[in-house]
DNA sequence: CGCGACTCCTGCCGGC
DNA sequence: TGCCGGCAGGAGTCGC
């Protein structure tokens, strides 16, 4: 589910209902996340009053008491705000009650996401090797292009890795590709400068314009506030394999490239 | 050392 | 209707 427009609303979502709130228990049902949550986390959180939410790729972190906790969402995972008492669900892993009478409710079936733990100044190991947020000033086509250089690797996988940059996913390089009209098995290495000018003003566009709308809803996505994001209707390709293209009408292809599904248009991209 | 493959986990969908 | 294989928004890790 969550892209880097779904943190981002996510984010903006419980942030409201986060900073300047104390925590008044955590509660774990299951610890077992891609990595297991830290045992001490309770002791670092409870009784303590979060400040900023932010975000760095598809990290949510929230600084509370002597550090921040970071969570990732994985593949399923969801943060949203409930009532203290809501009786929870299967895969509804974490409460962190607040003293507002609210608790944000952690749920993920996959349990390919994580809640970690870092203490003030440290960077964590996972965030370090970390490449610029695509919509700062750090990211743009000579970014793309000199990170290309020598790079045997097809085009699509090659903007979907975080070293390079981070928060791009398989809907929105698809969509980005798409509409920069690049084919997504393209070696990166043989892509001119323009074209990744082109490409990175693409995935700043659809990027910003999903914040904007609030996430992409593929299934059943919905922000922190529980108001649902914008419909699979504004997706060009993904998705779409074997339908129709919206600009030229050919039919769409689909492919498998770093063990992810690519749709792509044969005539639109080149 | 760059790159592709594998892995974690559950749910869902299509085909038989 | 039911079972089974394949696939799903991520990304760390391993092995060639």
């Amino acid at each position: 589910m969550p892209e880097l427009p779904e943190v981002e609303t996510t984010r903006r979502g419980i942030a409201p209902h986060l900073e300047g709130r104390t925590v008044t228990q955590l509660i774990v049902r299951e610890r077992r996340l891609r990595w297991p949550i830290p045992e001490d986390l309770a002791i670092q959180i409870e009784g303590q009053t979060f400040t900023q939410i932010r975000r760095r790729a598809k990290y949510l972190l929230m600084d509370i008491g002597g550090g921040s906790l970071i969570s990732h969402l994985g593949m399923s995972g969801n943060l949203r705000l409930v009532s203290v008492g809501t009786p929870a669900l299967k895969h509804e892993h974490v409460d962190i009650e607040l003293d507002s009478g609210m608790a944000l409710r952690y749920t993920d079936p996959r349990r390919f996401g994580s809640m970690l733990w870092i203490k003030t100044g440290e960077v964590h190991p996972l965030l370090s090797r970390l490449g610029p947020e695509p919509l700062s000033d750090l990211f743009d086509g000579e970014r793309l292009y000199q990170c290309a250089r020598g790079k045997t690797s097809a085009v699509k996988p090659f903007i979907m890795d975080n070293a390079v940059v981070v928060g791009v996913g398989n809907i929105y390089a698809s969509e980005a590709l798409f509409a920069a009209g690049i084919d997504p098995r393209r070696e990166a290495g043989r892509i001119s400068r323009t074209r990744y000018q082109r490409l990175a003003t693409e995935i700043q566009r659809i990027l910003a314009h999903a914040i904007e709308r609030g996430g992409t809803t593929l299934r059943d996505f919905t922000g922190g506030d529980g108001q649902p994001g914008y419909f699979q209707q504004e997706l060009f390709v993904y998705g779409r394999g074997g339908e129709l293209c919206k600009l030229c009408g050919g039919t769409l292809s689909e492919c498998r490239l770093g063990q992810r599904s690519s749709v792509f248009c044969r005539r639109c991209q080149s």
